[in-house]
Formats: structure tokens, sequence, C-alpha cells
DNA sequence: CTGAAAGCGCTTACAG
DNA sequence: CTGAAAGCGCTTACAG
């Protein structure tokens, strides 16, 4: 019963012995503690180097009280734009040496029942980059002490930092977009109704529509997929009374909805106009070259990584809130301003 | 300097106190020791929950030498391949209570320059999804006792194990495929040079064709994504000696095929047929409808986790090889079988 | 600049 | 069925 279960791991204890210094050293030399001198270190490396050391993440964190794990939550990957925002915060955490732990609810799968998951995960903090998440379990994680940016998306009264995109802004150029080309007959199909992100881009539309003389706008709710968009069009545009543009909560369900409209014979953009939100890669596809809203990913992730690190040095830093402009971005699924409707030349 | 720079964090030792049992006892409760009566459990459970406690993963990994953390390594995230099996992967996961840790190289960026964070992240074992991460990294990961399973890519002598698709395989059912419909003139779009499953698949597809009597196979260097199938297709198409029928590494680089015959005016089938790998959702949308062979992705990677698990409970098991087949599924990228060229009818 | 020592918060033989 | 105690592998005051 006392055989060899693993091979004993090398620790700090065994580089010290081996060349000649304290373990105290020997710790201080990877924590890269600037009194050890260049010559101690250089010996200290060099034999932990040769033995294969490497420093017990679990010791250390047990003293420092960091994990140096942040949690990433995400609801359904299948939607491109979240595999776009995991690529870029990972490479931003690893670059700051925090590494990212992954909670994804697929489709269907409710984000909450991964609740107890997530507070046991013991991370230094948390981006909540899902939608459809609901507000208790930032509420919860604030509880326990653990700070939390939300990223594009709000929680009223949460109390938790957030970065994200003029939602409502983007929205209303996007009733502008339509407008100016001579639309009247708008519609929207919505992403998941729990998303402040699909409510406040309807909003500004709509909002914007009115201003401009519109009230009439069709509705199909949505949930931010592929097939939602599709089926959400068909039903729009089956209809006696089918609008001639389509502002779609996001680039997949546009998506949806161009493969919807093709499938029934129309024409892009001469019969009917298309916009998403957010451009993601797909969109500028010459299947699809869809006008849409850029959001400013780059910066909204740089920022919110800033952020969440500024909550984990100092956790009693007050909440912030910061957003940003979306950009126009206009390709083939829209017609050009002060387009009159008698033209009938183009092509898909 | 006596304040209180964090509110002390809740120990067992607290609940133990509150609830008048041992440390050891609090301890037991949630390492759920059958020995605890229930009564007792009950009363520690409930001062537990009450005083907001949850047991400090670091002190535990600190005695059992389990992280419960498993490292995930894909490549390039906008390839909807690797969304897709990470997010299968994590529900998987979470479900026997290991927690996912992400490593992606995004577009450009190599993974191996990820290799000291992933050697030093201290995971209970690795899943390799990346296409084209050099064995070394495999090599070391195994050198330092880290259980490694390969998803979907070999490492020659790596001595890990490997759960894959039989590449070579769908390589030879796309060859039939071809063949049966009547064409001639076949060409292949290839994925990284480095990846062994752009490799398999060409072997298979080249060594079937070659048996029927096709010796004179096109071939464009990829790197399976959307553009370098787009630009692959373009400059096959625009040669005189054009292919009929191309063969795509992957999915998304059958997209980008799809969309460059498409803007060049083809009409697929009829003057194209182009077949992909993967079958991801996207090749279903009506604006593809990609042929293509499907991986039993549920599967591998049900197997790839259970492999895990049990190279971690016990590390001295030999390495396993997995291969599972794939499946063609028809859609209207390609003509049906016996196909004769004289057909002209059908549309896209 | 370096060392001896306390302690982070658990698990787990060892007793009883 | 439960408790006292050792110890996992580090960091970090405290000395010198």
């Amino acid at each position: 019963m006392t055989g060899t279960p693993r091979p004993r791991r090398i620790t700090s204890l065994d580089v010290a012995r081996e060349s000649g210094v304290s373990q105290s050293t020997v710790s201080r030399v990877f924590s890269d503690d600037k009194r050890i001198i260049p010559e101690t270190k250089a010996r200290v490396l060099a034999v932990a180097q040769e033995l294969g050391y490497r420093p017990n993440a679990s010791a250390r964190s047990l003293i420092t009280r960091r994990t140096n794990l942040v949690g990433l939550i995400t609801s359904d990957l299948t939607n491109p734009f979240y595999p776009l925002i995991l690529e870029a915060f990972t490479a931003q955490f690893h670059k700051v040496g925090q590494r990212v732990i992954l909670f994804t609810a697929g489709t269907g799968e409710e984000l909450d029942d991964l609740l107890p998951d997530i507070l046991s995960s013991q991370v230094d903090g948390f981006v909540v980059a899902s939608a459809s998440l609901s507000s208790a379990v930032v509420r919860e994680c604030l509880r326990a002490q653990t700070p939390v940016v939300l990223f594009n998306r709000t929680a009223p009264d949460s109390g938790a930092s957030q970065v994200g995109c003029d939602n409502i802004g983007g929205g209303r150029l996007v009733a502008d977009v339509l407008l100016d080309a001579g639309h009247s007959r708008p519609a929207f199909i919505a992403g998941r109704g729990d998303a402040s992100t699909s409510r406040d881009r309807e909003r500004g539309f709509v909002e914007r529509l009115a201003e401009r003389g519109i009230t009439d706008v069709l509705r199909e709710g949505g949930s931010f997929t592929y097939q939602s968009g599709f089926d959400g069009a068909t039903r729009l545009l089956k209809h006696s009374d089918a609008p001639d543009a389509i502002f779609c909560a996001n680039d997949i369900t546009a998506m949806g909805c161009l493969d919807a409209a093709r499938d029934l014979g129309l024409r892009v953009p001469q019969d009917l106009a298309v916009v998403g939100f957010d451009d993601i890669p797909a969109a500028a596809w010459s299947a699809y070259r869809l006008t849409t809203v850029r959001q400013p990913l780059g910066e909204m992730i740089r920022r919110s990584t800033i952020r969440l690190l500024e909550l984990i040095e100092t956790s009693d830093s007050p909440p912030t809130l910061e957003v940003m402009p979306g950009q126009l971005v206009r390709r083939g699924s829209t017609r050009p301003s002060n387009f009159s409707r008698s033209h009938t030349g183009g092509h898909l």
C-alpha cells in the first residue's frame, strides 16, 4: 500500500535544496522579487528548468486569494458573435496573465441552471456577455464579492459595471438609412425578449421611425438565431401587407431573413431591404452583403478587460457605465439614400 | 495598517463553530462523506447556507492534486466548427464537475506561442482540438504528466490518445459521390498544410479517384477559412481547364467556394459541384445547401470526455485510438448519382 | 539580499 | 459516526 501512487511533484523545496538556497528564495525568484540578485536568480532558474519545476498555482492562490482565473459567460455559441468576442477576450486576458473559464448555455438550455457551477468556480471576476442570463446570477456574484462586468447588456439595479454599444442609437441609424432610401413599410424581427440589446435596438428603431412619421411597424419575435430570422421573415413576407424593409436584432437573424427572401424569389435590395446588427464576418460574404451596425468590439473588449482588472485589484471601486457608438456599414442589402422607387436597375 | 483590507472569507472553521461540530465534519459534509449522519449534515448545510460558505477550491486542490480544470485547445474560432465542439465539450465537462479553460490562437497567431501559458496552467488534462498545434506542445504536456486527448487530429509518436473521424474514408466517399454523378475534372482545396485532417481527406479523395481511373486532380492550398475557399475557387474556376467539381477540406472553405462560383455566374450543381466536410449548421442554410461529410460529433465528444477522465483517474493507462466513420449528407450542391451531363433542368 | 517560520483552508489517515 | 492533528506547496511579514 506504500507504492508510488503518483511520481511526487517537484516543489520549490526540491529546487531550493538542489541550488543551495532557501525555499523562500526560490519562491521570490518565481514571483519576480526585485531584491534577489541576478546570480542567485540565474542559478535557481537553471535548476528549476532542469528539474522541470513549475510553481503550484493552488498553493499560490491559497495565500494570495487570487486564482488568476476569470469566468466568461456567454450564450449560444452558434451565434458567430460570441466566438468572435470569446476569442478576443481570451487573447486579452492571456496577455495580463489571466486564464479564461468558459460558461455557456447551448440553445435551449437555461444559463441560470449553471448558477451553482458559476458561483463555486472561484474566479477572480466575471465577464457576463450573455444576452439572456438573468440578473439573479449577477446579483449572486456581487453578493459573493466577485467583480462582474456586463458586456453589451444591462442588468438594472445590479450595481455591476457595464460596457456596451449604444443600441438605441444604432436602432435610430437603421431607421434613418431605411427611410432615406424611400422605404415606407418597415418591420422588425426581435431577438430574445429577455435581452436588453434587442429591446434597445427596437426602441431606437421605432422611436426614430415615429419621429419621422411612421408609427406602423410590423414585428416578429425571434431568438437571435438564423432559423428565427428565416421563419420570421417568411411569415412577414407571405403576409398581404408585406414589409419593404426588415431590421433584424442581429446579423445572424438577418442572414436567415435574407435566405427566406431569396427562397421567395424577392430581389434584395429592390423589393426588400434588410439590415442587421453586429457586423460579424459573415455579413460581408458575397451571399449576403449585409448592411449592418458595426459594434466597436475591439474597444469594447479592451475596456471591459481593463475595467474587470481594476475591479479585481480594488474591489470597492464604484460601478461604471461605458457606452460606445455603433457605426453603420452599408452593403448591398440596402439601397443608397434618395433611391427613388422607380429605379429598377441593379442586381443582387 | 490593521484595517479590513478585504472582508475575511467564510471558512469551514466558521461553519464548524457556528454549527457546533469540528472542522473535519464540515469538510466531510461538503465532500459528501457517507459516514456523516443526516441530522449533522442538515445542520451543517443550513449554517453554511446562512453564512454563504463555499469550499475553497485552491485549498482542496492543494491536497487532492486535482484542479477540476481541463484545458481545451482550439484554433481559429471564426471557423464555426470550433464553437460547435467548444459548446459541446463544456457541456460534457460541466456534467462531470470539470470546468473548461480555453486556449485559442486567433487567425495568424501561432498557437505554439501559448505554450508557456498552457504548460503552467495546472489543469487535470487537455483536449487538443486544434488542427495546427505542433506536436511539440503535446509532447511537453505528456512529459509534465498531464493527460492529453487529441480530438480529430493526429500527432505521430506522441503517445497521446486520439479520438477522430475517418478522414481518409470520408475523402473516399466524396470521390465516389462526384464520380457517380458524372464528374470528370475534380479539384481539391486544402486546409492548412500542417493539419492531418486536411492531408487525410485529400489522401482518401485522391486515392479513390485514382482507383476509378482519375489521376489528374487540380489542387489549391488553403487555410480552413471562408476566404481561402473563395480565393482558391476563383483561381480554379478562372482557369482554362476549370474543374467541374470541387472538394473542400472543410465546410467553411466550401462556403467561400460556393460564393465564388455564384459571383462568377456558375450554376450549382449543373456547372459545378461542391462538397465540404464537417456538416456545420450553416451547411444546411438555403444559401448553400452544401453536400458534405458529417462527422459524428456528439459521439466523438462523448468518447473524448470519457477517455480524458479515465486518463486523469489512472494516468498510466496506455494510449488508445478511436476512429469513427463520417456520413455523407447529400444536399443541393451536388447532382444525384447517375446524372447525365445532358440534363440541364433544376435550379440552385 | 536571504532565511526561518507562520499560515492560507482544506483533506485524510489515525484514533476512539 | 466524529474529532485532533498533520500536511498539501506556496507567500510574506519579520529578522538579520
